[in-house]
RNA sequence: GCCCGAGUGGUGAAAUGGGUAAACACGCAAGAUUUAAAAUUUUGUGAGCAAUGCUCUUGUCGGUUCGAAUCCGACCUCGGGUACCA
């Protein structure tokens, strides 16, 4: 064994030997308990970022511990290779997505195996593989047919300047990104998927996922948005058009004061004709994002129509109005408006000078409700309502929507908040939506796959390669010439399957091999970002049941247990320009000025000098350029202390601020570790462990290694805390260096807390620890050996610490029995000197004896 | 705006089901070693004070309890999501 710890040389030396004997291949074995283990895959941005490394090492450590204690373990890994950011590089470096893309995979893939992750490599696979998005493609033509996916007019964000659809993340304060010209809606036909049939089953089904945080299980609930209501039509005055709505509250309903329309409903349209005050309006509403943030934070404003409802029970007549924060995506493109009650309509009534009514009062009397100040959105019991006077919210909500329904003009509805997927983007570096449009208007599902994407284009930054491309477009099913859509799938197509796809990776003759799918899944534990809680998330359940019901896996849910990684954040430096555009800085490439709590006060580019705004702390992205690249790390220290630190810094959950003060810390623990394993084996033989034989030292050493083994073991299988596991190592390694070695015995008890130590960071630090486990005198390879178990009878012992307190303070500590008994406790307790210093003269009111943790004397 | 989180020493954090606040580290200070430095190693390190001890201290204010970082209420700040970033 060498002296000293050199971290390069172990480290391409176990990797070798893992390539070589293919380690981490996983076979369907029906012997044995399976294990998947499921990082989310990275979109292949190019390099690497330290929530990449957070990421996979967690899932790593998880995989390793697993395997080590008997599992069949299989954790595969790949590309999420379409998306937005390729088509940017396409456009600034003049490099077509495809190459952009398979670039990055190579050096990535490269930066993953350096850090030494357990994958089984022969399953990887990248979205853009023909071979993959091909079922992707037949899938959804299986949708079509089923009636599960249909098309229907929706609005995107459009440039009116440069002529293109712009993503959200591509407006910046309602401006185009590049050209800074507003940006508008557009209402254009588009493909969907019907996930709100299924919204009631994604919702039911949340209380199956035992193992999943209960943040994201709310975000969900809260996502899909089941509401009970009412649902009702106003009739027009002296017009045929009936408006419909949909309101949660129909106990409010005699308080309607007015009625609103979205800028793109049909009424506001016909109402416009004669009125150019309304029609300005509404071409003004068109210049609004699609960004729900966007819609809720704006300005409420709308227009009276001219026209007049008719009120359903009341018969009265109450204004029409066209409002911009009403969505037209959403219900029927119109709500009810009660001031009196809503919050937002009492605003938009006070701003307009419309009617107020209550119709509301507080069940109670010292709740207040002043309407001239704000509405009163509580329930309580109905006044000014006629025959509905007296019932309370809930009785009125029944009574109200009984007299509806039997009049014909309403009923109960259940909805949800939760809208169809809608999955076609106007863009070229995706998979191609596999339809065709025939000559009469009809339009088909390609018959054969894949539909595949042209990859030898050059991206001019407006039109998608695909569109006026006569190679692509021209098609023929069944004999009839057509012409091909030319969008692509939503990206979160791809991220919605690509787990049930690693099961059987090259499978040729069908989306999944239905034998290994049903072997490894569901997936037992994935890992993955918090940002991901509500919309991939959702996506991938409801995958999951598409393809439950078409026969291809027999489990209701894809991933029994989550852990939601928190974010790593760096700080973000941008400069503006006078249009807006603001052009983010590498942190590489920022110089900067901290107060003496570290915060960063002062930025300057390095190389111009020049102050550059400091954007505060967000998660580590390509777009914000704010990514650190763990490379530096890894090639001055190795991996072992990349994954060492990274895991040492915080639980996988609580998002961190990147700083790397740390990681000397994390890489001289290491050589401590080393060194302590060289000089034990150079201080001579080592006998075998008598337990028997064991003085004090031994048996404190030894009581502390299987103390450490019982914690460890706890926070990698149940907590998932691993800086407390790595803490625990840490203070065992402490304890050996205290201990004595100048007997063989000596020397047992510190080879037995030797190996434990290096079994239990073999999932953070695997070189290292393959390496030290062999020179501890193992033949077979760390991975292969057994997690170790603790010893309860070593965890024994004679005496324990107490605390006592005095009304809650802390005032002395005793030694007793382990054995002692609740009265001699406190008797014990009651008698120490550093207690009767407060006690005296007071009567003791109570004592309270919390069994091996402390005592608690109430005196007054 | 709405939904979900988080806030503890100079710093990262720990306290697992209401029971000793600050484990384990980083940093810093002093010492040993060294021609010197690095590395290593020992000790100290929440704040205040009349210092063998006492008081205060977990974003702020209030509450429940023998006892609150932990539970409840209100607020402040920060992060994530908000349906075309992934």
């Amino acid at each position: 064994m060498q002296e000293q710890y050199n971290p390069q040389e172990t480290e391409q030396s176990v990797q070798s030997f893992w390539a070589e004997n293919k380690v981490f291949k996983a076979v369907k074995d029906a012997s044995k308990e399976k294990f998947y283990c499921l990082s989310m895959f990275p979109y292949p941005s190019g390099r690497l970022h330290m929530g990449h490394v957070r990421n996979y090492t967690i899932g790593d450590v998880i995989s390793r511990f697993q395997r080590m204690q008997g599992k069949n373990v299989m954790q595969p890994m790949g590309w999420d290779a379409f998306g937005l950011p390729a088509e940017n590089a396409a456009i600034k470096h003049q490099v077509a997505p495809a190459k952009w893309t398979i670039e990055n995979i190579a050096y990535m893939k490269g930066q993953l195996k350096q850090l030494g992750f357990a994958y089984d490599w022969d399953r990887e696979l990248a979205t853009c593989e023909p071979e993959y998005y091909r079922w992707e493609q037949w899938f959804f033509a299986k949708l079509v047919d089923k009636g599960l996916a249909y098309k229907k007019k929706s609005a995107v964000n459009w440039c009116p300047n440069d002529q293109t659809v712009l993503a959200n993340e591509q407006v910046h304060e309602g401006k185009c990104w590049r050209c800074s010209t507003t940006v508008e809606r557009k209402e254009i036909s588009q493909w969907f998927i019907k996930i709100t049939e299924y919204a009631e089953e994604l919702l039911q089904d949340i209380d199956k996922l035992e193992g999943w945080p209960d943040s994201v299980k709310t975000m969900q609930r809260n996502w899909i948005g089941r509401s009970e209501g009412v649902e009702m039509s106003f009739k027009v005055k002296d017009r045929d058009e009936v408006i419909e709505i949909y309101t949660t509250r129909p106990d409010t309903v005699m308080g309607v004061s007015y009625v609103a329309v979205a800028a793109q409903h049909p009424l506001a349209a016909s109402a416009a004709e004669n009125n150019p005050e309304l029609a300005a309006f509404i071409e003004e509403c068109k210049q609004t994002t699609t960004s729900e943030a966007d819609m809720a934070t704006m300005d409420k404003r709308g227009v009276a129509t001219g026209y007049s409802a008719i009120h359903p029970i009341s018969g009265k007549e109450v204004p029409v109005w066209v409002a911009n924060f009403v969505l037209m995506d959403y219900g029927h493109g119109a709500v009810m408006a009660v001031p009196g009650h809503d919050q937002r309509d009492w605003e938009f009534a006070t701003r307009y000078g419309i009617d107020i009514q209550q119709v509301i009062e507080p069940a109670q009397s010292d709740i207040e409700c002043d309407l001239t100040k704000e509405a009163f959105t509580e329930k309580g019991k109905l006044i000014n309502s006629g025959e509905f006077d007296g019932l309370t919210s809930q009785q009125a909500f029944d009574a109200i929507a009984a007299w509806l329904e039997e009049r014909e003009s309403g009923k109960k509805r259940v909805n949800y908040r939760l809208r169809d997927w809608g999955v076609s983007r106007q863009r070229y570096w995706g998979a191609p939506i596999p339809m065709v449009h025939l000559k009469d208007g009809e339009q088909v599902p390609a018959t054969e796959f894949p539909v595949e994407l042209p990859t030898e284009v050059t991206m001019d930054g407006v039109n998608s390669p695909l569109k006026n491309n006569p190679d692509f477009e021209q098609v023929s099913v069944n004999g009839e010439s057509g012409v091909r859509d030319t969008d692509t799938f939503d990206t979160f197509m791809e991220s919605s399957w690509y787990y049930a796809r690693y099961c059987s990776p090259r499978y040729d003759e069908g989306m999944l091999d239905p034998e290994e799918a049903n072997y490894w899944l569901p997936v037992d534990q994935y890992i993955g970002g918090i940002e991901h809680a509500t919309m991939h998330l959702l996506y991938f359940r409801f995958f999951h049941k598409l393809m439950r019901d078409a026969g291809l896996v027999n489990s209701d849910e894809p991933a029994k247990r989550l852990l939601t990684q928190g974010m790593v954040l760096a700080e973000t430096f941008f400069q503006e320009s006078s249009d807006g555009k603001k052009t983010y800085f590498a942190p590489t490439e920022i110089d900067t000025e901290k107060d003496d709590k570290g915060k960063v006060i002062r930025a300057t580019d390095k190389a111009t000098q020049q102050d550059v705004v400091i954007g505060g702390m967000e998660k580590m992205s390509k777009s914000k350029n704010n990514g650190i690249d763990p490379q530096a790390l890894i090639d001055e220290f190795g991996a072992d202390t990349a994954r060492l630190y990274t895991m040492f810094a915080a639980p996988p959950e609580q998002s961190l601020e990147w700083r790397d003060d740390g990681v000397q810390g994390a890489f001289k623990f290491l050589r401590r570790l080393w060194k302590m394993t060289y000089e034990h084996i150079q201080s001579g033989a080592v006998a075998e462990l008598d337990v028997a034989q064991l003085n004090n030292d031994h048996k404190s050493l030894r009581r502390k290694t299987h103390e450490t083994i019982k914690k460890v073991t706890d926070d990698y299988g149940r907590r998932y805390h691993f800086n407390t596991a790595i803490a625990a190592v840490m203070e065992l390694t402490n304890a050996i260096a205290k201990a004595p070695a100048a007997s063989e015995q000596d020397r047992a008890v510190v080879r037995e807390a030797l190996e434990a130590s290096t079994l239990l960071l073999s999932p953070i630090t695997p070189h290292i620890c393959h390496d030290l486990w062999k020179q501890l005198g193992h033949d077979e390879a760390v991975i292969d050996a057994q997690w170790p178990t603790y010893d309860e009878s070593a965890l024994e012992l004679d005496e324990i610490a107490l605390v006592v307190q005095v009304n809650g303070k802390l005032r002395a500590r005793i030694q007793v029995p382990a054995s002692m008994s609740k009265d001699d406790i406190e008797a014990q307790a009651l008698q120490d000197e550093n207690v009767t210093r407060f006690t005296e003269g007071k009567t003791v009111r109570k004592v309270i004896v919390v069994p091996g943790k402390l005592v608690n004397i109430v005196v007054g």
